[in-house]
DNA sequence: TCCTTATTGCAAATAATTTGCATTAAGTAT
DNA sequence: ATACTTAATGCAAATTATTTGCAATAAGGA
């Protein structure tokens, strides 16, 4: 997939406004974060990614975070990364439990609510992490809710 | 802090239900959570508790979540624990950025939104993650938006 | 009190993340 | 284009976090 143009400059902008240099690796990262366009783990990208040492994953990954291209999505127990608003249209997650399939989610509602309960609650609002889950019709199915956990043995 | 006594029948009972013994850890770490009242990640609750091992903190930990008696706060990139909505009531948290203070806050707006919102994905509803960060007013003096991030060097 | 088996603690294995350092390569100036 | 400065990379190794195996212990029911 070709980036767009525009997006390309962006991105470049945004390293340099940070004294970030644009090197291949990091173009490689957003590159797979820009078409893959899903919550990824730094595992994931160093697999995708090619000729990048996990290592500058990890710390490229970082601080392209601080400078606000790419953002941190915690799904459940997991720190996921994808491009950041500046890139993409800002939305949220909905994730199925059990097959873990997730679907955006774009609702203007959600920003308006974030924003006043953030304030309310004395803060100047910086960002916020909202994750929905439940369990999709195909899995629907296979759950009994009231059974005992399952143990692994 | 001496817990309520319905409250520590119905520790009991969720155990349980879902067979698992009512031991001395299992009572540690409950109560630990329950006087402490905000969330603690594993190597928290294993270090204020009174001779648990942290292997145990961590399957007990993860035994009562499956359980719901525990549930997950995924704060930042952190994975941190709380008692389940069974014996608190349902609360979200506003966290400051910078000094990581962190304000509980309630509102049924919040709820009823999720819920709408997570059906209209397509999914049985079962839970929701929703944190709001910002910087608080102690802090705000200390922040300048635009400067470029910092590194540590 | 006895019995069954979940739970614990400990040691050790794995996995995840971070750090130090020499080498490479951006980005700027010449 | 070439040289220069220093950020970024790759690799090895250190940390840190989490999980697993197993023998000893202790819940909880009979």
């Amino acid at each position: 997939m070709q980036i767009d143009e525009s997006i390309e400059l962006k991105f470049a902008q945004q390293l340099r406004k940070h004294r970030l240099r644009l090197t291949r690796a990091r173009k490689e990262i957003f590159q797979k974060l820009y078409e893959t366009n899903k919550p990824l783990s730094i595992q994931d990208i160093a697999s995708i990614t090619n000729g990048v040492h996990f290592v500058s994953v990890y710390r490229s990954v970082d601080l392209m975070q601080k400078a606000g291209i790419v953002k941190q999505v915690p799904q459940g127990f997991k720190n996921l990364f994808e491009l950041s608003d500046l890139f993409r249209p800002h939305h949220h997650h909905a994730t199925c439990k059990i097959c873990a399939a997730s679907k955006e989610i774009h609702d203007a509602r959600i920003e308006s609510l974030m924003n006043t309960l953030t304030k309310e609650a004395g803060l100047l609002p910086t960002e916020h992490h909202f994750e929905l889950y439940g369990i999709c019709q195909n899995c629907l199915s296979a759950v009994e809710d009231s059974k005992p956990i399952q143990r692994e043995d």
